[in-house]
DNA sequence: GGTCTTGCCGAAACCGGTTTCGGCTTCCCA
DNA sequence: TGGGAAGCCGAAACCGGTTTCGGCAAGACC
């Protein structure tokens, strides 16, 4: 016996718990029939069931979830996988987002998941470890990028799976998701500040791996078009992830021979960094140049002016993608599983009539 | 041995996974055989554990987790339960937390069960539910309180669990915890403001239920009594959590009648508050002011001057949290589970020598 | 009154692992 | 040469559930 690699002896549980069979010789019956009674089988009458649900809570009985899972290949899990190496843009978005996410899957009954990836590839090998050790039913897929390879890869190992984001440009995804129109806020953001009085409207948009990226962008677009104004490339910049990309942006934006009166960054974030630029160069920002931005993070509101933005719930984004991946799960065909809504705009102090041409700003700044 | 015809199968299009039958079978031996080899007892020639574990990643087996949990006990799983009605101060801390704690587990082949909790209620609930499912084999918990009620049910419950900070102000805990010792660097902030030259040095502190809020007052104290400077009461505030909190504690102190030259900050969220308020009062910090904080959040980096703080490495306290814990998991006696490290200065332009005294700073502001 | 349903539950197999128990070889040594 | 101890592995129980199958009893139908 002691040649027996026995591992260290395990930390005493919690009293023992009660299982199914102790509740079944309480009632005098099968754990094969207390099951079904359970679980709402069809052939077991009204009056057993009440009695074995009745029985089951007096005496606490909680069904061991992993015993479930061997016979019934489910889990009850939802996974997530976060990549770490990225720029620490997710922060403020990461919280309640996953309050969302565990808000939801704890109302289910189920629970929530979280591994982290280095890169690309252990991405891959990290979401396939959780599915070969059956650990989840199936993933929620933040931040999604062009052509994702995390969905590809699931959707060819027929693993259930729902996109924060779209991945796929404009065309209709192939695959579930649920997310929020930046180009529509993008749209209404450029009409708004034209409204406004503007018509050099400048653009700093975000890192072209992530599909919304793309979308904003063309949101942007689409919003000089029905403003009546052209599109100059000239006037738009690509690539801001960080407040300092933004802050670089804004300055090469502002310091050009035409200047923008107004520039609508693609996330919060950027545009910030745009506010210590302007104090630099002696700009009020919502007075001598007006800024838009898009996300909602705390910080926008209390920045010095408020940042006018369009505000994203992730709380609400994070309940909502569980509720559509477990229909997934649950057997509904992925496409339908599609949504599409609209984020708020929420004023703040950074927008304004114009006060100075592109012409006197320049003067102004030189 | 014919391949029979696989049955109709629901949406399950991922390919049948290798059990370890499939596994035995290959290797005409008993399944009992394989288990004992791959968990490498001692009863099993080394020539057989070696030709399984071949087989074994040839054919890609992985064990079933959930299966093994049955008979082991073990869910191979940590769990965490955020509270998420609180203020968003945790946000930063957040993801780097979160990326420590899912590498150490990832490493040691678990995974992190993540859930959410609106109140202190909601809070036991749910870390019962996990615990009762079996979903987890033990806790981590973040932002230790004084007398830790998660820490006290879970005792009493025999579930394992680590603190992520102290919970019973100086006295030595009785359960396990790793925490970075904030009183030190309160300790080492004042005593640095001294040496530079400043003899009034006001303190912000935190909210009451936490547990560091206790101890950095302790350590600021203790700063003072080390430079021989006297303790005074009126240079001291309370429970601030927020940046606007932070900005109210400052104003309060630096429009007293005899303010503070330099502020020591048990947060950097709240200190960087402060920045707001010193602008609207025209004094420049790091040269009229001098503050000096803790954590090292971003943007304490990224805020003109930067801010001098004391980092904090929520990533490596992550990993640490997992592995004591998984040794407590383990067999090891939770006392024997303890870990004090020191917080690393980070110089910024927020600290200079005072460039006036408290009088003619508060003349200055007049 | 006999036959057919239908309702309801027990019995037992099953899920994919782990662990105990015992027996067969082989080796060692008297 | 015999007996005991290792060494090694097969057989089977077990973990806590779910699901299939079949049978009994009561009610429906003719």
């Amino acid at each position: 016996m002691e040649n027996l690699a026995a591992p260290t002896t395990p930390v005493r549980l919690a009293p023992r718990r009660v299982t199914i069979t102790d509740l079944a010789e309480h009632l005098g019956m099968t754990k094969g029939t207390v099951s079904r009674a359970l679980n709402d089988y069809a052939d077991i009458s009204e009056t057993t069931k009440t009695r074995v649900r009745r029985e089951a809570d007096r005496m606490g009985y909680r069904p061991h979830a992993q015993a479930q899972a061997v016979r019934t290949g489910r889990a009850k899990s939802i996974g997530l996988v976060l990549q770490i190496d990225e720029h620490d843009g997710q922060s403020p978005f990461l919280k309640d987002f996953i309050a969302g996410l565990t808000g939801a899957t704890s109302e289910i009954g189920w629970t929530l998941t979280v591994g982290s990836a280095t890169s690309d590839d252990d991405m891959i090998q990290t979401m396939a470890r959780m599915v070969d050790e059956r650990k989840v039913d199936g993933f929620v897929l933040p931040r999604a990028r062009v052509n994702d390879h995390r969905l590809n890869y699931l959707t060819s190992q027929g693993v259930p799976a729902i996109l924060y984001g779209r991945s796929n440009f404009f065309a209709e995804d192939t695959a579930a998701y649920f997310d929020i129109s930046g180009e529509d806020a993008m749209e209404d953001a450029v009409m708004r500040l034209h409204a406004l009085g503007h018509n050099r409207i400048g653009y700093v948009g975000g890192v072209d791996v992530f599909n919304f990226t793309h979308l904003r962008h063309e949101g942007y677009r689409e919003g000089l078009d029905k403003a009546g104004l052209d599109y100059d490339a000239g006037l738009v910049r690509w690539g801001a992830r960080t407040a300092q990309d933004g802050a670089d942006a804004f300055r090469s934006l502002i310091e050009s021979s035409k200047p923008p009166t107004a520039v609508v960054f693609s996330t919060d974030e950027t545009a910030l960094g745009a506010y210590h630029v302007a104090r630099d160069l002696g700009l009020r920002i919502g007075d001598d140049v007006s800024v838009v931005a898009y996300d909602g993070i705390p910080e926008a509101d209390h920045s010095d002016p408020s940042l006018a933005t369009y505000r994203v719930d992730n709380r609400s984004a994070g309940h909502k993608l569980i509720e559509m991946l477990k229909a997934i799960i649950d057997g509904a065909p992925a496409p339908s599983q599609r949504l599409l809504e609209t984020a708020k705009f929420h004023a703040g102090g950074s927008i304004s009539a114009p006060r100075r041409t592109s012409e006197e700003l320049r003067a102004y700044i030189l």
